[in-house]
DNA sequence: GCCGTTTTCGGCCCGACTGTTTTCAGTCG
């Protein structure tokens, strides 16, 4: 059993107690204990063999008990025994905004609700309002609710990119008033998360009277969910929920602190201040002491040094161990868009690319890249103009000409995105050899089952002639999951052959994900970020591949694009 | 259920907003 299966079954007894109305630190106990096991590097099957699961932070003698149940029967007995209380429709009447554990468990109780038909139902025939502390309010709020948990629009997370545009519209607009003096965006959009469920944004203005009004009437809200003296939520006609928050100038560093979360996080943090007497919210410390001791931070960095820690970057702050590491003086130091030195994986014209190469190399090298490899498709990918052989070849004598005529400033490296088929790749070795880069991949098969394909994966790893498996996964955010595949094992391979796992920082894919990238480094993996671009602004998309790379802790040395040609060649020839 | 240079018992992060109340419970982030 891998950790994070088992950490998914702490947290679904997590609900079961939440549901059961269980004292809340009890499932918070078991939300922490799974939290860890999920950033632990090691099995926890091996700690467990070892009778060390109790060494885990928040893993005491109960859990560890229970997970060592579930390890040799496939299931805890108390986790079974409440399931016979819980009727799991209950775990879908809990997504509904507006109803907690304690409204669900009530229209169980009540009124046998166990299902959103069932809810939905009793609303609409008014039995909510019927209970104690229910209200036709409360109804019709779990009534939009459920529309909008059904409705197409709303059911999506924003992926990263184009929350990205929607927040520099509302900023922009935002800053048109001048009683606006500060803007930011915050919460899981600033930690860059790979898509985000709502937008959150914050302002420093001593008027929030004025600022939220303003804010209300912007035209592309649908309707407005909550309007407070300092916060404001509402539905953005492009499906998504935009929450306001209003601070004054001088709470604005601790504010944006506290918006951008994650919760688990500030939860840590406000401990370590608690520790120090001190109690941290979102307008700055109170010391619990002494009176009128307060401390305003002018920027996170003090809020972080007021609690002896260090900065700690947006896309850190989820509690997967960045602030022992703070505390040890081990945060890595991330890489950040200015390290990348080239792109690895490019589309010209030559295949299912928009611009030819050598536009494709004067747009790199006015990024400030130093190579970039040109990667068309194979033959076999005919949907996608996939170069044969002999086209292949005359693509090769053009790259050759542009290096050695261009006058371009930047050198390119002659690729090859290959296919990765079905027990072989769609070019002969003598062919790949023949390439400064090759770049394999799947486009075919994705429902094949595991065994399959993983065996053309590890076909493709084992190639000596392969340097980098580009999106390993092959999954589409929001669109497609990605193939039955072990993970474990293709990082074991990928160390193994020494060939780099690709991020692709397309928006669509950002495979491998901020988790696996971890992962992979942590057992010493080489990535490399890649954009994938079929036309020239799709460049731009690489710091969609760095915001992955920092989520995963990654340091520049860790990563291959980061290095200087030579340092790119070195390692080519090296392997 | 977990945990301990204040603690082996009694705490466990903190506040905004809403609704159903008549001082607070529930939800959310």
């Amino acid at each position: 059993m891998k950790n994070y299966e088992i950490a998914w079954i702490l947290l679904e007894y997590a609900d079961l107690l939440d549901l059961t109305g269980e004292n809340p630190f009890k499932a918070r106990a078991y939300r922490r204990a799974a939290r860890q096991l999920e950033q632990l590097s090691q099995p926890v099957t091996e700690l467990n063999r070892q009778g060390r699961l109790t060494e885990i932070n928040g893993v005491g003698s109960t859990i560890s008990n229970q997970i060592a149940e579930l390890l040799a029967t496939g299931s805890i007995a108390a986790m079974e025994s409440l399931k016979k209380q819980v009727p799991s429709g209950l775990f879908t009447v809990l997504t509904v905004p507006g109803v907690g554990p304690i409204r669900a468990h009530l229209f169980y109780q009540e009124l046998g609700i166990t299902s959103l038909a069932e809810l939905e139902e009793a609303a609409r025939k008014r039995q909510l309002r019927k209970l104690k502390g229910i209200g036709n309010k409360v109804e019709a709020t779990i009534l939009d609710g459920i529309r909008r948990l059904t409705d197409p629009q709303f059911s999506q997370r924003l992926p990263l990119a184009l929350a990205d545009e929607y927040a520099d519209l509302l900023i922009s607009r935002l800053n048109l008033t001048p009683e606006v003096v500060e803007v930011a965006v915050a919460g899981s959009l600033r930690r860059r998360v790979e898509t985000v469920g709502d937008l959150d944004l914050l302002v420093a203005t001593q008027a929030p009277e004025d600022v939220g009004a303003f804010f209300r009437s912007f035209p592309e809200f649908t309707k407005i969910l909550t309007a407070g003296l300092t916060k404001i939520s509402a539905y953005h006609r492009g499906g998504f929920q935009v929450d306001l928050q209003m601070v004054l100038p001088n709470q604005f560093p601790a504010a944006l602190a506290h918006f951008t979360g994650s919760k688990e996080h500030n939860i840590r943090l406000r401990q370590l201040a608690k520790a120090k007497n001190y109690r941290l919210n979102e307008y700055g410390f109170q010391n619990l002491k002494a009176e009128g001791s307060d401390f305003l931070p002018t920027s996170e960095a003090e809020l972080f040094n007021f609690i002896e820690l260090p900065f700690i970057e947006p896309e850190l702050r989820e509690d997967r161990g960045e602030i022992e590491a703070a505390q040890a003086g081990e945060l890595p130091q991330l890489i950040t868009v200015t390290d990348i030195q080239g792109d690895l994986h490019i589309h010209s014209r030559w295949s299912d690319g928009l611009a030819t190469i050598e536009e494709i190399a004067r747009a790199a090298a006015a990024r400030g890249y130093s190579y970039i490899a040109i990667c068309d498709h194979s033959q076999s990918l005919s949907i996608a103009k996939g170069l044969t052989f002999q086209r292949l070849q005359a693509q090769r004598q053009e790259i050759a000409n542009l290096n050695q005529h261009g006058d371009l400033g930047i050198f390119i490296l002659s690729g090859i995105e290959v296919d990765i088929l079905n027990d072989q790749l769609d070019f002969p070795d003598a062919v790949l050899a023949e390439a400064d880069v090759v770049v394999a991949s799947i486009h075919s098969g994705f429902k094949q089952p595991p065994e399959t394909i993983m065996s053309r994966i590890e076909l493709a790893l084992r190639n000596p002639h392969v340097d980098i498996l580009a999106h390993p996964t092959g999954r589409l955010l929001g669109r497609r999951a990605g193939y039955a595949i072990d993970l474990d094992r293709i990082i074991d391979l990928a160390v193994e052959t020494q060939t780099a796992l690709e991020i692709n920082a397309f928006p669509d894919r950002l495979d491998l994900d901020d988790r696996s990238t971890r992962q992979a480094l942590e057992r010493g993996a080489m990535v490399v970020i890649n954009s994938d671009s079929h036309r020239l602004e799709h460049l731009d998309n690489m710091r969609y591949g760095v915001s992955v790379a920092r989520r995963a802790w990654a340091e520049p040395h860790q990563i291959l694009n980061c290095r200087n040609l030579q340092g790119l060649r070195e390692w080519l020839t090296s392997r």
